[in-house]
DNA sequence: TCCTCCATGTAAACTGTTACATGATTTG
DNA sequence: CAAATCATGTAACAGTTTACATGGAGGA
């Protein structure tokens, strides 16, 4: 139910197109909250329809510009401000740790490498992003590095934490 | 796609029925794989049809125990060795990292103290949680062990970025 | 003229959540 | 006999992905 906040939350900075919001969402938000076009263009008339959004402009090739209203406003932050509830989140890669005794020693040792390389590659390619991007004062670029920093984190944890799992499973071998 | 794979994992360690699986996703898979009982009893059927479980026993109430076919191995096989793509995740609560310049400054330091409150309560309830499991040499439990390590991992890193990012936001209030 | 980019939409398939509905068996 | 537990299913709805479908505008 997030994607309309993501997208209440880019148009309350300008208004803008649904293709216009794509871009937002295969660049800065890819990472975060990815979207398909299809979806986009759907919630946008749901917005409008709702009264959270409007058309502020309409300009060549069926180009609709939408903008944000006070009830728009007022939604992103009530969200922005609401309670969180402790989600569970799911996770591909857990789940099948959970179950790598249906595999060899070796392949599950082999399994878990690969995490780690995963994690190492991404962790890579996001200070690699870090550094071609022009960081600004704005507001999008004083947020963006807090997520950042938080990815950074991530896939270090995850790194760390997967080699330190091939290890173990590594001891027990032995045995 | 990975429900029917956790359904597969499960019943390659005992044969099951619908019921005994939804204790496993309420207890040991609930923070990694949640299932509620529907998708479980309308997977199992699909399951069977596709050849990869069978009914393998029948009890009182209708109960139908399931066991895995050696096809069903061999899709669980082939899940657990199929190379993995670096997958990008969804997360609302970074999501909303990216909006706080909606709120006012005080606003977002709230948001993101309640962030670190929230993981560091993830964070003791897991350590509370892996006293009260009876560990012991069985498959579940050796994988369990390296799930629960990674829970502990990944909050501790939540609650430092969070206080961090806080900080943060706070040097840049004083300006 | 051709290619790229801009621009919007619809349809079908799949996954997941919530609520509804039913009934048998065991245990206190 | 009442309550808890065992046990299975269906229906409606929401969110996501992939594919399809169309066409205008601008630049080389």
């Amino acid at each position: 139910m997030s994607l309309r906040h993501a997208m209440l939350g880019l148009l309350a900075n300008e208004p803008a197109s649904g293709y216009d919001l794509m871009k937002g969402f295969e660049t800065s938000l890819s990472n975060v909250w990815p979207a398909t076009q299809s979806q986009v263009y759907g919630e946008l008339a749901k917005l409008a329809k709702a009264g959270l959004l409007e058309v502020s402009a309409e300009g060549p090739r069926g180009r609709k510009e939408y903008a944000i209203t006070s009830d728009g406003r007022m939604e992103l932050h009530r969200w922005l401000t609401e309670p969180q509830p402790d989600t569970p989140r799911r996770s591909d890669a857990l789940l099948r740790v959970f179950f790598l005794n249906h595999l060899t020693p070796l392949e599950a040792i082999t399994y878990l490498t690969g995490e780690a390389e995963r994690a190492s590659r991404q962790h890579e390619a996001l200070t690699e992003l870090e550094g071609r991007i022009d960081w600004g004062d704005d507001p999008l670029s004083v947020n963006g590095r807090l997520a950042f920093e938080y990815g950074l984190r991530f896939t270090a944890m995850r790194e760390e934490w997967a080699r330190w799992a091939a290890e173990e499973l590594d001891k027990t071998r032995g045995e």
